[in-house]
DNA sequence: CGCCAGGGCCTCA
DNA sequence: TGAGGCCATGGC
């Protein structure tokens, strides 16, 4: 059984960089990035992406956020003055718009009130505090915008990671969310960039060679 | 037609 | 604390 370094490089091998987020904002929105620092726009595009894109495919979120860039409405502000029903009906696309709309007010409210620049002078725990706090944000996507918009070292864990994990005999079927992230961050390098990109390397994984049972990660065995 | 997607909340044991 | 229902569009 391969040890979860080697499953990362082989992944990467096969793979390439992900260069997940602000991926599509990259391209589409912001020409200028290339990857070196975010500003806190970009930050708060990364929040309402991971918001948008709760048991949702990416695909049907960038038409959501590109929905929203037209609109105008792709900030803090914009969020918090435009009424719950119209953003609903602009993130259409996104599926759960009416719970998601909602999760958008939300964020938006409490980034409006804690600034980027003082919240990320907290430290990690604090802040995963905070956000669990919120209605609407869970562990997956907490440490998603720890990660991608705070740049902070968390691994994230999504249902992808524990199957794989289950199918390589690594956990348990039934892991508990805490628990695979204990057991990730203990075996590996705390590094942003590298916890990023293999997050996001399972999740590429995962679309190939895992949309339908019986799951085949064949490389990986 | 059914199944699934870069989840989380609520309810009920 | 965990299982099950619910939220909803779009791709295949």
């Amino acid at each position: 059984m391969k040890n979860i370094n080697t499953i990362y490089s082989i992944l990467v091998k096969k793979y390439g960089l992900q260069n997940w987020w602000p991926t599509t904002l990259e391209k589409d929105l912001h020409p200028t990035y290339h990857g070196r620092t975010l500003n806190d726009k970009m930050r708060f595009e990364v929040v309402v992406g991971s918001i948008l894109t709760q048991n949702t495919s990416w695909k049907n979120v960038e038409k959501a956020i590109i929905a929203l860039n037209k609109g105008k409405l792709l900030s803090i502000n914009g969020i918090l003055k435009t009424p719950q029903k119209k953003l609903a009906a602009i993130i259409r696309s996104a599926g759960y718009f009416n719970q998601k709309a909602e999760r958008l007010k939300i964020v938006a409210s409490f980034f409006a009130k804690n600034g980027f620049k003082k919240l990320k002078k907290e430290r990690i725990g604090k802040l995963r505090e905070l956000l669990l706090a919120l209605k609407g944000i869970g562990p997956e996507t907490a440490d998603s915008i720890l990660l991608y918009a705070f740049e902070k070292p968390i691994f994230v864990i999504d249902a992808y990671t524990k199957r794989m994990c289950s199918y390589l005999g690594i956990c348990k079927k039934d892991v508990s969310y805490d628990e695979l992230q204990q057991m990730f961050m203990k075996k590996l390098k705390h590094n942003v960039k590298f916890f990023q990109e293999y997050h996001a390397l399972i999740v590429a994984h995962a679309k190939n060679h895992y949309s339908k049972k019986p799951y085949h990660y064949s490389i990986l065995k």
